[in-house]
Parts: structure tokens; C-alpha cells; sequence
DNA sequence: ATCCGGAGTA
DNA sequence: TACTCCGGAT
């Protein structure tokens, strides 16, 4: 049986109570870690935010040379990848002069255009940009997402945007509640639905169709 | 030894 | 659609 988004929303914020993710630390933190998770869980991509973190400015991270910013973000996999995207992706926020601010003053869909111009960045990760660094608000519907709604017996579109616009559509066009509600649905994919299901005490577990693929 | 991980590009 | 990239967990 298939309940609303909202419903969906209410009982994860019940069960797991608000996620408070956003000012993670700052918008810039929040930029790069969107790259060095990329394949990758948050674990490793901590590791290599922890190791970057003596650097975590813009102008550093421009001054440094590929090869040891790779070096930095190993643990969080593909580094050679990431190290010439976080590269990319500097290049772009320095033409705005590194001034999120200016940035945030673009509206949602000419900054979304931007940032799938820049090398690197798809739309998975420039949506994740967009809701926590940009306050843009945007469903962010990854692969997590995915996976749990398709296991609730919901019919969801095949495409990223596809899926991201059916949630759109549901639910109010408000910021925390997007901030909020990727959040919690991380926190569930990963305590409970994660690749091999837990189902024992989830708490979707009467809104669900226990597909276990 | 194998598989997974909040994808992206050509 | 296929190809790519690499550390960590199991």
C-alpha cells in the first residue's frame, strides 16, 4: 500500500527526530564533501574532509597542487577523479570570486544549469550543493532515495529527474523540510535499508512492501 | 577474494 | 548504454 510522501516524512522524523545538517560545518565544507562522497559512503568521505580540513579554504585548496590534493583525499576513493573535480569545481566558485552569497542571489534553476556545466559535478551532487550549500530547496533523489521508495512498493520514475520532480510535486516547496527530509532518509537507508535490508523494527515497516529484491 | 559505495562522462 | 575510478568492509 502506497502512503503519501508526507507520511513518509512524519514517521521518519518521528522515529529518528531532526537531523540538523545543514551548517554541517560550513557551506564550503559542505561543497567539497558533496565531490569526495561521490562512489563513496560519508565514512570514507570524512576521513578525507578530516585530512583536508588544515586547507579547507578556497584559496588554499587553489594554490594546492593536484598531486598532493589527491594525496589528501585518498581515503575517500576515485581520488585522482575527485582531486581534478574539487580542481573544476574551484575554478567555477572562483569566478564569483568565492562569494556564496553572490551565488545564493541566482535563482534555482540558473545556478542548477551552472553547476552541471562544471566538470564533475552531476546532478545528484549540484542538487546536494543547491539544498545545503545554496539553501535552494531541491529533492535530492539519489541513489539511497531510490532504493527505499522502490522497496515501499512505490512506482517511481527510471530518471534522476524523473523521480526528484513525482516528489516535488507531493510536498510543499519548503527548505528545511527538503533539508530535513534527504537527511532522514539517509539516516533510515543506512540504519535500516541499506543494500541488505534490516526490516526487523524499521520503522516504514507497516507503510511497506518488503520487496527484498 | 569479493562487493559496495549518496556517480559522472562520452 | 557502457566504461570509468579506488578504499574499506566483509
Amino acid at each position: 500500500m502506497q502512503r503519501s510522501y508526507q507520511v513518509i516524512y512524519e514517521t521518519l522524523f518521528n522515529h529518528y527526530g531532526p537531523q540538523n545538517w545543514w551548517p554541517a560545518d560550513t557551506p564550503f565544507e559542505m561543497m567539497i564533501g558533496s565531490i569526495l562522497v561521490q562512489n563513496t559512503n560519508w565514512r570514507n568521505a570524512e576521513k578525507a574532509l578530516t585530512k583536508l580540513s588544515p586547507f579547507l579554504e578556497p584559496e588554499m585548496i587553489d594554490r594546492l597542487p593536484i598531486e598532493e590534493l589527491a594525496e589528501l583525499i585518498r581515503s575517500s576513493g576515485f581520488f585522482n577523479i575527485k582531486a581534478k573535480r574539487i580542481k573544476a569545481f574551484i575554478d567555477w566558485f572562483k569566478t564569483y570570486h568565492y562569494d556564496i552569497e553572490e551565488i545564493k542571489k541566482m535563482n534555482r534553476q540558473g545556478l542548477r544549469r551552472e553547476l552541471l556545466s562544471i566538470k564533475g559535478v552531476g546532478k545528484e551532487t549540484a542538487d546536494v550543493m543547491l539544498l545545503y550549500a545554496f539553501d535552494k530547496p531541491i529533492f535530492v533523489a539519489d541513489a539511497y532515495v531510490r532504493r527505499i521508495f522502490h522497496r515501499l512498493g512505490y512506482d517511481i520514475p527510471t530518471s534522476y529527474d524523473g523521480l526528484r520532480e513525482r516528489v516535488e510535486e507531493r510536498l510543499p516547496n519548503d527548505l528545511v523540510l527538503y533539508n530535513e527530509f534527504h537527511a532522514l532518509l539517509v539516516e533510515h537507508a543506512k540504519q535500516f535499508c541499506r543494500t541488505k535490508p534490516i526490516c526487523d523494527g524499521c520503522p516504514l515497516f507497516d507503510s511497506c512492501d518488503q520487496r527484498l529484491d
